[in-house]
RNA sequence: CCUGGGGUAGCCAAGUGGCCUAAGGCAGGGGUCUGUAAAACCCCCAUUCGCAGGUCCGAAUCCUGCCCCCAGGA
């Protein structure tokens, strides 16, 4: 353990990548020999009660190595993106307060960018009464129209945005709204005060399919549709925010009846497919992360150890 | 061997003489993203219709031959 003692680095690193890629047993690996804190960056393992589906980490993994921001809400709260950057900002100011690496982890691209590259989303918290006046509107009157009105407010976040995507429109007209600023002049980044160094997971497109085909095969063996039938016998929604995660929404079609169970499931492995093109799309916008297609927890520890050396150097 | 039906993208499938440089869906690929993000939205994906001829100003669509597939008969 060359780095333990020595000249503590206040570092993050991001473990990402496609969901299946093996993010969480890097992360645990790497723990066995760095001192690290796992802080957890997807979108869906912040849920109480949600955790075969979302592939949260095991009890073991999570008594191998403390884990920050897992099971942090219930299934009918929500958590946006600010407040998400919030409590991750003070778990890794509370784990470098203890001379340790943070390890970032996750699938969600948009909260790994959000705390890599320091974003300043605007104030404005969701206005639910507003949003469903202004998706009554779109109801009637057609998508174009409420962009029209955004157009108005806010011509250089209407040319950045698709006219049809309903939900950005009315969130851009929310902020410029209750604000009275356009919201294309409230997006701001601030650089963070801690050296980051991002890794990318990757593999075979049709080998990392060929194995989530099968993850989904074994969650359903593992009692995921008992798990989301308990949800929403609690009385969680079908329409909310978590209740849209994968697995979760397409059983649910199911247990609605809109479906068969075998189309459900097969409708979870489309799905997943195209969600992970999807954030893939995230990986490849922030700059140059390492790109390794066999994580071998000693590379990647000897990646982050020269990594560090360098940065001790510079200082 | 005869009769009938059919061969359009990886798969399903519309189109039966000009609006077809071929609809749509699935699968696949790419992208957008600053308070729902495992969400929402956008884009790409057959110069070609089993093959070869012919008719016609013009054919995936009509005719002839051939090759496959399916059903029934022998």
């Amino acid at each position: 353990m060359p780095l333990a003692g020595r000249q503590p680095v206040n570092a993050v690193i991001a473990i990402e990548g496609p969901t299946g890629a093996g993010k969480t047993a890097l992360a645990v690996a790497l723990a066995a020999t760095l001192p690290v804190e796992v802080v957890n960056a997807d979108s869906r393992q912040i849920y109480r009660g949600m955790d075969i589906g979302t592939a949260k980490p095991s009890a073991e993994e999570r008594a191998a190595v403390p884990h920050h921001l897992l099971d942090i809400v219930a299934p009918d709260e929500t958590l946006t993106l600010a407040q998400y950057q919030a409590r991750a900002t003070a778990a890794i100011n509370d784990i470098h307060a203890q001379n340790k690496l943070v390890l970032l982890v996750g699938g969600t691209g948009q909260y790994i960018t959000a705390v890599l590259e320091g974003w300043r989303a605007p104030e404005v918290a969701p206005n639910e009464a507003l949003r469903l006046e202004l998706e009554a509107y779109a109801a009637a009157h057609g998508p174009l129209a409420l962009f029209e009105r955004l157009r108005m407010l806010d011509l250089q976040a209407a040319q950045q945005m698709d006219p049809y995507n309903v939900r950005r429109t009315i969130r851009a007209l929310e902020v410029c709204l209750s604000t009275g600023q356009p919201f294309s002049a409230q997006r701001r980044k601030e650089a963070p005060d801690f050296p980051a160094l991002a890794v990318a997971l990757t593999m075979d497109r049709e080998l990392l399919y060929q194995r989530l085909d099968e993850r989904i095969e074994r969650m359903m063996a593992n009692g995921l549709l008992e798990e989301v039938r308990a949800l929403h016998e609690h009385g969680y929604d079908w329409h909310l925010p978590s209740m849209s995660a994968l697995g979760y929404a397409q059983l649910g079609s199911y247990l609605r009846g809109e479906c068969s169970l075998e189309e459900a499931v097969s409708a979870i492995k489309r799905e997943t497919r195209s969600f992970v093109r999807r954030q893939y799309t995230w990986f490849r916008r922030h700059g140059a992360p390492h790109w390794l297609e066999t994580p071998e927890p000693q590379i990647v520890q000897h990646l982050i150890e020269d990594w560090l050396a360098g940065l001790r150097g510079v200082t």
